[in-house]
DNA sequence: CACTCAAGTCACCGTTCGATGACTTGAGGA
DNA sequence: TCCTCAAGTCATCGAACGGTGACTTGAGTG
């Protein structure tokens, strides 16, 4: 295993995004240099500039979300939040410091920018969804309490690190999650 | 009205810190410079490290979390959680860029140091005084659960700005709060 | 008035930041 | 073999960073 990388483009810009993606993720944009990246993916710093323009850009690509996991809208509705659950807490975020890419992206949100893209997808997949279920009024609102408190717990157990949060699993929560969302959608929510 | 406030140290210190406050809030630790405070000051740069010695020990007095709110364990626990609401969420925060503090500490915790305040002020007022209403097992989960759910209600209102949250009133909240504080803790609450 | 001492200012240090443009190196095709 | 062209490197820019020490200014006191 000689490792030699060496002189091929898209395996230095992948190199290059994955970095980015962990140092952005645990450190915020601000707190994150260029040279940072290029040292911990041994490139020269100046290849950054050459293949994506500027820091902005090499943040926005990785830190870019990627498609919406597919079995979040799949299988039976009353089980959707505890998937939720799952996908946005309880999931290995380990390439993006052992956080859900949102939460991270928090770190930065002292840019307008990410603030947005942030809203934009929190609102377009997990109110969106959430929404559907609601029954009753308000239910824009209830969705948005319900997201509200998956985007809370994530930040308590992996940023705040919270005894309790810290050290649950998925299954510990659950049963708690299914009767608040019950209670706020109106309708009956299993545990998954 | 003259604004000569000149040499005036407390006064200064004062101006810096409430200065300060506002900035680290809003753009982050690392997103504010020394000469930034000073300039919104109307002071020369180099008073803060006369004043305080340096950056870090600016962000930590600036940072510092006042005494809790003392009619917060005031009043009938049932009305606890509706409090909080209103204490956590509802209250104006313009000292602090329009957020909990918390939350806008958030903003920097990309340091291990500001992670461990927020921390030990969650744990040490949020979560502590749910805890003792808790009704049943998991006292220190669903005490943590509950805690969770402020602060993602915190920030989608204000950081995220998701729509309905952004422009709710704490009435609006209050019923879903209780009903859910109910269910989580075990034991009736009210929505104050 | 003259002196004093703290409040406030000035010039500057070394480092790091994001970014640029000219250069060198190396693998594949003719 | 040699030439080409993209991948990668080097030297360096101007600005901003946190921080220091010597200096100036001004209000209160004898």
């Amino acid at each position: 295993m000689t490792e030699t990388r060496k002189r091929d483009r898209e395996a230095t810009r992948a190199k290059l995004l994955e970095v980015a993606r962990l140092r952005f993720a645990r450190e915020g944009y601000d707190g994150t240099s260029v040279r940072d990246i290029a040292r911990d993916s041994g490139v020269d710093p100046t290849l950054i500039f050459r293949y994506f323009g500027s820091k902005k850009r090499l943040f926005d690509e990785a830190t870019a979300t990627g498609e919406v996991p597919a079995d979040l809208l799949d299988g039976p509705p009353e089980e959707l939040v505890a998937r939720m659950l799952r996908s946005v807490v309880f999931q290995d975020w380990s390439r993006y410091g052992g956080e859900h890419p949102l939460v991270a992206m928090l770190r930065s949100s002292a840019h307008e920018d990410t603030r947005q893209r942030i809203r934009e997808e929190v609102c377009g997949t997990y109110v969106r969804a959430l929404e559907e279920l609601v029954d009753g009024p308000d239910k824009e609102l209830r969705a948005e309490l319900l997201s509200a408190w998956l985007v809370g717990i994530g930040i308590l157990r992996s940023v705040v690190a919270t005894p309790a949060l810290a050290t649950a699993t998925s299954d510990d929560v659950a049963p708690y999650l299914a009767a608040v969302a019950t209670s706020l959608l109106g309708r009956p929510m299993s545990g998954g």
